[in-house]
DNA sequence: AAGTGGACCTGCTAGC
DNA sequence: TGCTAGCAGGTCCACT
């Protein structure tokens, strides 16, 4: 589900209030993709500092240590004063003076993993590997065609496998190939620098613009405020196999299957 | 090393 | 109306 935008517009909504916040209680529900790591009472009587975000994780530093967060697939995380009893589908909540923190996240992809520090035990090593952040000054074109260089995959799946740059999942990959005008098919290694140097500036500009919608609701999610965001109602190709391209160029959007995931695209003016 | 496919899990929708 | 197959925003891991 939740891609970069998802995840900031998450994190943005919740990071101030539950600054300082002191943890009273920890409650586990279902098993997530990865076990906590720690018994839940150690966390319990720290307080809560930064709330930051690499890629599509969350890192919410306690005083000692702190809580790597993933929303998987189908993830959100809400922060309220006055939580409810916990739904079929909540499967954490940090309980603290301030209100509840609670993942709920139905077909449990997601996870939350203590570590000592961000870059220390199971963080660190999911966090390991991890590409340029998208918004970081040194991802541009000519970054873009080093890393592509000797790779064969389509670009699509390049893209979406984060070692490269972090951020763009099928969603927003979709779209920026469709801004850049780059078939989503290409080869990686095939692309140019000029077209890398687009392709770059298109994932911003595509990530920027999710950001400012608030991201996407395609099903469920919501940010902490519960907020559904409604970048997919100007996704361009995203979901609209059978519909007239945008650009007007008599072309019609495609679905395809790439890795086992679908991309939409338009034939006619995104080129190999 | 890089590429491929399977795995994890549940809910919703389209189609019969 | 009811059942089933297929699909969904992610990404790790085993295997070639």
């Amino acid at each position: 589900m939740p891609e970069l935008p998802e995840v900031e517009v998450t994190r943005q909504s919740f990071a101030a209030r539950i600054r300082g916040a002191r943890v009273t209680a920890v409650r586990l529900g279902k098993p997530l993709r990865w076990p906590l790591g720690c018994e839940p009472e150690t966390l319990v009587s720290q307080s809560v500092g930064e709330v930051t975000r690499r890629g599509k994780y969350l890192w919410l530093a306690l005083d000692r240590g702190g809580l790597l967060m993933h929303l998987g697939m189908s993830g959100s995380l809400a922060f309220s004063a006055a939580a409810q009893g916990p739904g079929p589908h909540d499967h954490f909540d940090l309980v603290t003076n301030r209100g509840t923190l609670r993942l709920t996240d139905p077909r449990r992809f997601g996870a939350v993993v203590w570590a000592s520090a961000p870059d220390a035990g199971a963080a660190g090593k999911l966090l390991a590997g991890l590409g340029l952040e998208p918004f970081d000054p040194a991802f541009d074109g000519a970054h873009l065609h080093a890393a592509l260089r000797g790779r064969k995959v389509a670009i699509k799946q390049a893209l979406l496998g984060g070692a490269i740059v972090v951020g763009a999942g099928n969603i927003y990959a979709c779209e920026a190939l469709f801004e850049a005008g780059i078939d989503p098919r290409t080869r990686s290694d095939r692309l140019s620098r000029p077209r890398c140097d687009r392709l770059a500036e298109a994932i911003r500009q595509t990530l920027t613009r999710a950001l400012e919608l608030g991201g996407s609701t395609l099903r469920d999610f919501r940010d902490a405020h519960g907020m559904a965001g409604e970048f997919q109602l100007q996704a361009r190709v995203y979901g609209r196999d059978g519909e007239r391209c945008v650009r007007g160029d008599g072309g019609v959007v495609r679905r395809i299957v790439q890795g086992q995931r679908a991309t939409f695209f338009c034939p006619r003016c995104q080129r190999r």
